[in-house]
DNA sequence: ATGTCGCGTTCTTTGTAGGGCATTCGGTAG
DNA sequence: CTACCGAATGCCCTACAAAGAACGCGACAT
């Protein structure tokens, strides 16, 4: 096999890899694909998991918090869901806050207008 | 009875009080008790427990911890071991920013309203 | 004043739903 | 023969809630 072929297969690591790099069960890392959609990786034509190095940051990130951290479920996946979309809620703020400012450049106007009209 | 003592025992709020004040049950607050010794109120000589405003600080982090952050007991725990005292602060202003943020979005509402109305 | 009868609140102890996995089972691919 | 699969099931704590006893307080009769 040319090693070419062989440097982008070795590119994904299987289950029991990833398990035993976290040392822990293979139940867990499945468990854990039930309860977050952010770990959800690729899958051969068999049917196995291949995990990118990628996936694996995913998986170190949630073992971090549920593990290390002490978050419950729950909690890390309501982390995890803020955590990429931060750019999004920032600039969602962002533009309210223009809508707001504009409210208030009228407002002020008005203001003014009604404080001269005097 | 003399006011003298009357005020002194008005710095404390019952149980009751406490859980009203947070919605919950009294039950909770007696297991959180159990599992956090920083949360351990001085008691009458019938046994009641007396909650100063310093015991519902440490309350409030507890709950905001456990309740809205998704800690579980021992993650909490730890958390508040290590970084107790700063961790008020924090909450405090997490709490503030979360009345701006109620505030604007009453005012996006009304907003919305007067835009629909022209 | 004083017994006493609820009634609400608190107490401690005991019970329990469900969260967080592990195990088991029957099957496939290498 | 080993490693993996999905699905079902089992299982042990976690995180509380409910149960039951005890206390205190106002009302009302004595």
């Amino acid at each position: 096999m040319p090693y070419k072929e062989r440097d982008i297969e070795k590119q994904y690591f299987t289950i029991g890899e990833v398990a035993a790099q976290f040392n822990v069960a293979p139940s867990l890392i499945r468990f854990w694909e039930t309860e977050f959609e952010e770990l959800r990786p690729r899958k051969s034509k068999k049917g196995n998991r291949l995990y990118t190095p990628q996936d694996i940051d995913i998986f170190r990130t949630i073992y971090h918090l549920v593990k290390e951290r002490g978050y419950t479920i729950p909690g890390a996946r309501d982390l995890m869901k803020q955590k990429g979309p931060q750019l999004k809620e920032k600039i969602d703020v962002i533009q309210s806050l223009e809508k707001v400012r504009k409210f208030m450049v009228t407002m002020k106007k008005e203001l003014e207008a009604i404080s001269k009209a005097q």
